[in-house]
DNA sequence: CTGCATCCGATCGGATACTG
DNA sequence: CAGTATCCGATCGGATGCAG
């Protein structure tokens, strides 16, 4: 992309990468939604489970996080013993593109780490059922 | 999105976010990426000048970070006064693509705060003249 | 099961001053 | 101009234990 700066036809005042990153770039975040989105896997103790490294503790936090944010909604099921659902709402699933767009990137970039063959590929490949582009 | 989960027909082995977000999440480096692929500003001062917080030790600390992993690369023009233009290669073009889903979330979900007339848009609106979606 | 409380080390990154 | 060096407070988040 040599050449002239690629600029806003509509000018922003502090750039929305910014602010998308205050809630997006943390370290779990993006998993979480991943396991509620993605891996339908909507109950606390089965995100500690699918999500190596993450604890109880942290996963609080960010859920607390992303639900005031307006990303996720908890559906409370019972109450004793507690049984809880979390949802994506509106903003959770668009984020969900943003998440598409870096599984795309690591399966291209990072295939070593990532799959068992080693072979980079796109991520229509891993997730062809997936309603991408737009 | 509600009903089965959405699996990937190849498995990966850790999910390829996480191995995307151990570089991409940090707090400056997507704002860098954006000043050489986007503004085309591709000097030292200059990155400090249209990014404001950021300061030049930690800026310093984040070019070194995405020239060893890959994303950009120093043209030497001079040293005596030292003039250094930073310039994308491959995979940090790639990364552009990571960093326009952001651009198109936060355009949508944080419009009061980017945009002055605090309408919301997608990113087909603020550049119209990128090559977006696949 | 779904969390919360406490503790604490590691890291991040802001402020400031300095160098070739 | 393009960085380095030093300092240090704030935050993040891992470990562990406990509660309803």
């Amino acid at each position: 992309l040599p050449g002239q700066p690629i600029l806003p036809s509509v000018p922003f005042k502090p750039c929305p990468t910014r602010t998308s990153l205050e809630v997006l770039s943390n370290k779990w975040t993006m998993l979480i939604l991943r396991d509620i989105g993605f891996l339908k896997v909507d109950r606390f103790k089965q995100m500690l489970g699918v999500t190596p490294g993450l604890t109880s503790r942290v996963l609080t936090l960010k859920l607390r996080e992303l639900e005031s944010d307006g990303y996720i909604r908890p559906l409370e099921l019972q109450s004793n013993p507690p049984l809880v659902r979390w949802g994506l709402i509106k903003k959770g699933e668009d984020a969900l593109r943003v998440l598409m767009s870096l599984i795309d990137f690591g399966s291209k970039w990072y295939s070593e780490e990532v799959f068992e063959d080693k072979r980079s590929r796109s991520v229509m490949e891993p997730f062809p059922s997936l309603p991408y582009g737009r």
